[in-house]
DNA sequence: GAGTTTGAAACT
DNA sequence: CAGTTTCAAACTC
């Protein structure tokens, strides 16, 4: 068996980035330095977490590989151009926009002269799981450069690349480049497959050998606690993050999709270097772009909807269900649901109207009704609903484990096993002492359990911190709901020999079947679980509004939940 | 769909 | 580091 069906269940988020630079520190620090400057990573608004960066983990990867100390910050070039504004108090910072809420749903065609502007449809597509390189599941799962809401890699995550000559081996290639595998492309000669996995692996050393950190996002974000981000959520601005490079436009004004920054969704910033940019924040020109594209998303949606019937998609509802009641998309959006970070109001009112662009007024012709998008399942998912869902994957695991322990050992590891996934959950509380505390309860729990870990040096540094002050051992920052996550992760990585030596050999035998038993559960609760979930949201779908309310008091995730929970009974 | 434009990546 | 070339996506017609 291998090492990937060996790690514990909740261990999905393997420690790649230390993985990923296993005898490679060089390489590391600069890493470690653009991921620190980066920021700490996102975690969406329903509490689902953007994957750790890089995506590519190796065979043989150490998981005790720390960072080590990353130098100095280089400091950013400044250049900044006439046209653009002062934009110190008008940096992009993080506010995570749903990629599905959008505003004002266009029933008619877009102007042709907007066509430039305007995405192309972009049908998400799940790549397949590669069978057996964990880089692979990753790969399969994340792209390594995606970061930002919009940005050009996550949007590009289910495009196809048509590349000639470079065999999709080099950063030309979108594929490539975002740390995907082709897959359905139409490119030529292509090497970017698992069976040219060395000569892949080649060009990503070759890369990284040129830039260290070319896999790295290329939109960072602003950590939230900045007083940027204090005025820009004041002020509803737009943008999350900026690019870490920059760019270099000289013909594009920075509004068309050449530009990077414009591409990614994020206003130009200091270190660009491009000329005659209007990718700034309060640029008309932008907003005016901006808003068209976003109308264009929401018709893009509808009309990928129609076809997907059965799944629980963004709009279906909107053409019909609004025209029944007017009042249902009218309901004040939550915190997840910007209306917009352009204020296209001031652009485009809801009727018909005009939007000017360089100067030139186009008419757009909107819906008779302003439509505001509102995901099914916004008010049923919540943070907490993940949290138990956690719990009760855990206690599935623990039951799955319980069976094959003697009876001794089985209710002692358990209880200690449930103890340590709710200090884990309940580490999100982001109260320091409490999360020291449970910390201290868990190392004496666990010395003697059988699936708890031993608690290294390392160990003890890392879960010892304050969760929000996780950039200590130079290690990337993680989020509360990612550490509750990472539990058992960690619990895999610091696992040494010594540990798995002092497991009596009768019971280390029964390791493999524990964790098949323990997979096998989990994963058919997690079934019923999306599948209850999956229900609600048909339900909300094909009965709204008035059986929202039922369903959300009927067949909300607490329900699930229990529902769960007496399955694990 | 072919041709052009554009800017990042790669190369010198 | 700057200039040039290569490349593929974005864009135009």
């Amino acid at each position: 068996m291998d090492r990937q069906q060996n790690l514990p269940p909740g261990s999905v988020q393997p420690n790649v980035a230390s993985a990923f630079y296993a005898g490679k520190p060089e390489i590391a620090a600069t890493a470690a330095e653009l991921s620190h400057a980066l920021g700490p990573p996102r975690t969406a608004p329903h509490g689902q977490l953007t994957p750790l960066w890089p995506p590519v983990l190796w065979p043989t990867a150490k998981h005790h590989m720390q960072f080590p100390t990353p130098p100095p910050a280089k400091k950013l070039q400044v250049r900044r151009r006439s046209s653009v504004l002062p934009r110190d108090s008008q940096l992009p910072v993080a506010e995570l926009r749903s990629p599905l809420v959008q505003v004002q749903l266009p029933l008619q065609p877009v102007p042709p002269v907007l066509k430039q502007v305007l995405p192309k449809m972009e049908v998400p597509v799940l790549l397949p799981m590669p069978a057996t390189s964990l880089g692979g599941i990753w790969n399969s799962c994340y792209s390594w450069s995606e970061t930002s809401s919009e940005s050009k890699y996550s949007a590009s995550r289910s495009k196809s690349c048509n590349c000639k000559n470079s065999k999709c081996l080099k950063m030309y290639c979108e594929c490539f480049a975002s740390g995907r595998y082709c897959n359905d492309c139409n490119c030529k000669k292509c090497s970017n497959s698992i069976s040219h996995e060395a000569a892949r692996q080649d060009a990503i050393n070759a890369v990284m050998e040129r830039n260290p950190v070319a896999f790295m996002p290329k939109i960072g974000n602003i950590p939230p606690h900045t007083a940027q981000n204090r005025e820009y959520k004041a002020a509803e601005g737009p943008h999350v993050g900026k690019h870490t490079k920059g760019c270099h436009c000289k013909k594009s004004e920075c509004l068309k999709k050449y530009c990077e920054c414009f591409q990614s969704n994020v206003i130009c910033a200091e270190n660009c270097k491009c000329l005659d940019c209007k990718n700034y924040e309060s640029s008309e020109d932008r907003k005016a772009i901006r808003c068209i594209t976003q109308q264009h998303a929401v018709f893009v949606q509808h009309a990928q909807k129609l076809p997907m019937k059965g799944i629980i998609g963004p709009s279906a509802v909107l053409s019909h269900a609004t025209e029944k009641f007017p009042t249902l998309s009218m309901a004040p959006l939550g915190r997840d649901q910007p209306i917009s970070n352009n204020d296209c109001s001031q652009v485009i009112s809801p009727s018909l109207t005009s939007v000017s662009i360089g100067g030139t007024k186009i008419p757009v012709k909107l819906g008779l009704h302003g439509v505001t998008y509102r995901p099914l399942l916004a008010d049923i998912i919540q943070i907490e609903n993940v949290s138990e869902l956690c719990k009760v994957l855990v206690q599935v695991s623990n039951q799955a484990a319980g069976a094959f322990l003697d009876s001794g050992c089985k209710e002692n590891t358990n209880r200690r096993k449930l103890d340590r996934a709710q200090s884990c959950l309940s580490s999100t509380n982001h109260d320091p002492e409490a999360v020291q505390k449970q910390h201290d309860e868990h190392v004496c729990s666990t010395e003697n359990s059988l699936i708890a870990v031993p608690v290294t040096e390392e160990r003890s540094g890392i879960s010892s911190s304050d969760p929000s002050d996780t950039w200590k051992d130079n290690r990337r920052p993680v989020s509360p709901g990612t550490q509750a996550l990472m539990c058992n992760e960690q619990d895999e990585l610091f696992w040494t020999s010594s540990v798995a030596a002092a497991i009596p050999s009768s019971t280390k035998e029964k390791l493999p079947d524990i964790y098949k038993e323990q997979e096998k559960l989990i994963l058919t609760n997690l079934l019923h679980y999306l599948r209850d979930l999956s229900n609600c949201g048909r339900l909300q779908e094909e009965k709204l509004p008035l059986m929202s309310l039922k369903c959300h008091e009927q067949t909300s995730v607490g329900s699930i939940y229990n529902s769960s929970i007496t399955r694990v009974g």
